[in-house]
DNA sequence: ATTCTTGCAAAGCATTTGCACCCTG
DNA sequence: CAGGGTGCAAATGCTTTGCAAGAAT
């Protein structure tokens, strides 16, 4: 479990949003799908056990969430969506040609990137958040 | 003017690829267009003066020279492709709810982050490249 | 000559849209 | 009961594909 219906019905209610079955089935799913799914799976994964809420009605659904700032939508090489429930700062392992992506979490390096672009003034630009895509190798 | 029409052709050779008009061209559009443009601004800019030069073609084209690592794919938060003529190591700054996309280059940044990585052991992943997407406002 | 490329037009596929009906607040 | 939300199915739009004809080495 780890995230309970309540805290899910808080965090839509939180955005002002109307609070649907539909919208709470959403949001768990991607809860569910821990690793960064794909709209397809998270349709799939809906729909297993409630066929009747609609493609139509999830796409918009996400889109709705990512504006409200409750997932985050994640870029992929391959033109194709995959979304994340997770908010707080974190940052992207890839490995070419293959669909993998893990999540980083390294208060180091965000604390480095915070102090660097403190001091450091790119002109005509403020920064307001920083996401490395780090590409290599898994090992495992 | 910058970047000559050998260079260009020997650009292309270099990847063992054979060397055509259609390549040329579309090569030499996506240095003309800098800023980051879509397959769809090198497909116009093309068959303005060359209409026989197909958009079929051109996306291939674009596929194979990403393949050969000659141009770069830029990912975009909205799930069409933009390219990039520049090799050398740079990152992306980007607004949101704005197309607007500015390379960004810092060699003190790239020092920060090689030495960053090279003593920092990510367990189970071997870091080969490290990109940033650094989000915020435009000034100008 | 052989192999790689191209053009064309159709297909593919993820995502979006329009609209009538329905439900939440 | 008013306005937002949903379902349906069709449409959109970027990108890919298959194949016959053409060009490069």
């Amino acid at each position: 479990m780890g995230i309970s219906n309540i805290n899910i019905a808080e965090q839509i209610k939180k955005t002002g949003l109307k609070l649907t079955t539909q919208r709470i089935k959403i949001l768990e799913a991607i809860y569910y799908l821990k690793n960064h799914p794909y709209a397809e799976d998270i349709i799939k994964h809906i729909q297993a056990d409630n066929p009747a809420i609609s493609q139509g009605t999830i796409y918009k659904t996400l889109d709705t969430f990512v504006e409200k700032g409750i997932i985050g939508k994640v870029e992929t090489s391959g033109g194709t969506f995959r979304y994340d429930g997770i908010t707080k700062m974190h940052h992207h392992l890839q490995e070419e040609g293959n669909s993998r992506i893990e999540d980083y979490f390294d208060e180091d390096l965000n604390q480095l990137l915070v102090n660097y672009f403190s001091s450091k003034n790119i002109p005509g630009f403020k920064v307001q958040d920083v996401k490395l895509h780090i590409k290599g190798k898994f090992k495992t």
